[in-house]
DNA sequence: CTATTGTTTGAATCTCATCTCAAAGAACTC
DNA sequence: GAGTTCTTTGAGATGAGATTCAAACAATAG
């Protein structure tokens, strides 16, 4: 006798996915410590008990509310690298140091993102995300300034791995400030002083 | 009549001192968000009772927490510089390093100062206190600089104040990373990577 | 000492969000 | 259509923690 397939295996990715957008939604408006099962039904549109339905464990959905942010935050930076054009390595570093700062201290992306960093340091699948999103963006400004060199465009101050380390905790360091309401670090500050600092370690001028 | 100075006005001061310390330590060891009366209670060996006398509003004594950190991170930096030989503007500006990064990821100081952090994104309050941090390192390593630049040691590749504001965002960056557990920054490697970008910006070699 | 006001306590109460669950509803197989 | 399993709901149970409060206690003035 076969196991056979019955019942209602209806679309429960889409659900799940619709949950963890409505979870990065609540997040962002009540912040991670306030975050309740009640806001995330409601902006789903579903009732509480559907939210533990999918979710017993409402960690394991705040982990995915993480995941998605990472990967949408590094696909949006891989696009603006790849937009810009590719004959033009200052252009594209700029391209990338643009992605890479919060606009102003209520950008959603940026917040969303320190938010759920903030469990890291007790979380260690939250710590494992914030490491990979940390190595990928080492990965993608290394290739950038590696592909300076060979052109000639740049002329590396150091090994390209250690400079795009440098430059991703630049960006997360003053990114910190930004969305925490730092005055005395406004965005644009930010991106010039940024930029210089690639500017100085690329020996770049066009930067 | 006279309104005469009657009762007891005991050391409420020292009472609110107790009261911060414990919460600190409560907040290290269950994190913000898991904050409960009852553990800045036990911590302080008083009853909840005793910590809603002093501190009808939570915040406000997590505030008087942060207020605190801020104080005493700053005051051993400063320490740590007054203490490097004042003659050599390198290991003042290396002590300076040395006392901005965790030393691991459970450094408790670094650690709680993190934590604290978090509520600047909401509160105005806490806003200000990361502000009134940020400027004041600031201040100190663009004192050390100037000190360096003015008897020759350092050749500074930009002004002061710009140079010392990377330098403290980069810490920043590197020391969230650190307290956040991320496997790929150790604090030993940020440290170096860290000094040779003051040495980069500075052109000191025995930095 | 006595009155007065500051301090401390712990138990009772309140609040609010999570958790439980039985019943209703929906999609799919046969 | 009948049967089966998946899905959704909402109301009530549970529980953890904040808040209240009256009573006990302490220190000081006079």
């Amino acid at each position: 006798m076969v196991m056979s397939r019955v019942g209602r295996p209806r679309n429960q990715t889409a659900r799940r996915q619709a949950l963890v957008s409505a979870a990065g939604q609540a997040i962002t408006e009540r912040g991670l410590e306030g975050l309740r099962i009640k806001d995330i039904a409601d902006a789903a549109g579903v009732s509480q008990g559907s939210v533990l339905y999918y979710y017993p464990e409402l960690d394991d959905l705040v982990l995915e509310v993480h995941r998605g942010a990472v990967e949408s935050f590094l696909a949006s930076r891989q696009r603006a690298y790849d937009e810009a054009p590719a004959g033009e390595p200052a252009a594209r570093l700029r391209a990338l140091v643009d992605s890479g700062l919060p606009g102003s201290a209520e950008d959603s992306e940026h917040g969303l993102l320190y938010q759920l960093h903030r469990r890291a340091g007790r979380s260690p699948g939250h710590a494992e995300l914030m490491t990979s999103l940390f190595a990928r963006e080492v990965g993608l400004y290394a290739t950038a300034l590696e592909v300076g060199a060979a052109t000639g465009a740049f002329t590396l101050a150091a090994s390209a791995q250690d400079l795009a380390h440098g430059l991703v905790a630049l960006e997360d360091g003053y990114g910190l400030h930004i969305v925490s309401h730092n005055a005395a670090v406004r965005p644009e500050r930010a991106r010039e002083l940024v930029l210089a600092h690639a500017r100085a370690v690329t020996g770049c001028p066009s930067l």
